[in-house]
DNA sequence: CAATATTGTTAGCCAAGGCTAAACTGTTTG
DNA sequence: CAAACAGTTTAGCCTTGGCTAACAATATTG
């Protein structure tokens, strides 16, 4: 310890069984996290290249700056990268298309995109929130937790 | 539309009513989405501090290195930042403490972490997979949908 | 109390993901 | 079919959040 303390009297937690989980545990769920974030924006174009392409029949640059919110030069860059990991084909000036890789990547961005925006209307969440709510939230639900939200729409739809 | 279209196949969208979202709304998702990530560490961060604080009395930047399993060198240079954001008070080679912005930030950072991770056990999800989960997707919990959360973990503790 | 161990800081590197401005390509149209 | 416009790319800049290595301060202990 050190000299004068002005959180000292910060309040004990609340509950005893919520303690600073294991030191390992919690650099664990830090390390989740940070690794999402590194797939996060990629999947967010393959996805979106995805539904371009099923929605529109193409995929141009300037639609995903459009619906991005983002400048074109930053598309364009970034269809570089997806370009080096081989999750999409272009050619320059040309619609996109996604290779093998990028379509898989989308079918499975895209149902677990739906998988929690349906959850979160299911819980009672109204439609705008739960979109918004689920762009943020996709990338850090595990399959665990997927199936259960899954499994609690279903329910709720029935009823 | 250009020459081949190697996607053209892609399924239809499986539900009529999940087409593109208008655009002004789906850019909105995006820019919520990457606004969130450029508080989301700042508040780890602070909510770290909060927690060892309560907990152990003191915050070493050791600790929150080992808890974040990052390099103290990482850690220092973000102290610099939480100390220009006025989040944290810093003498160097001393314990940290929180201002009154960073107490206020970390409670509620904690608060929130707190609801999605009782929510989530209450959901039926498994205790190491809620706290993994809850550390990715509470900034991205708006606060309609922490309040639904709120709701259903309490009547769902009642029965 | 000196030597060692731990802890913290600084310097300097890197990649990612933004941006603007300028150049280039392709398409449309007078 | 040339000019104008729309779309795309490139160059070059910035900030963030990582890292390692070297150095500095504090704490511990023989």
């Amino acid at each position: 310890m050190t000299d004068s303390n002005p959180n000292a009297s910060l309040p004990a937690p609340s509950i005893p069984g919520d303690a600073l989980p294991p030191v390992e545990q919690h650099a664990q769920q830090y390390a989740t996290v940070r690794n999402a974030h590194e797939t996060e924006l990629i999947e967010d174009y393959v996805e979106l290249i995805g539904d371009l392409l099923a929605h529109r029949g193409e995929a141009r640059a300037a639609d995903i700056a459009n619906r991005m919110a983002v400048s074109q030069a930053t598309v364009s860059k970034m269809i570089r990268r997806l370009n080096e990991l081989e999750l999409v084909t272009s050619k320059p000036y040309r619609s996109l298309f996604l290779t093998e890789a990028g379509q898989k990547m989308a079918e499975t961005s895209r149902a677990r995109h739906d998988i929690v925006l349906h959850f979160l209307r299911a819980l009672g969440v109204r439609d705008a929130t739960a979109r918004i709510d689920a762009e943020g939230m996709e990338h850090h639900v595990s399959d665990e937790t997927l199936a259960i939200m899954q499994r609690f729409t279903e329910q709720q739809q029935k009823s």
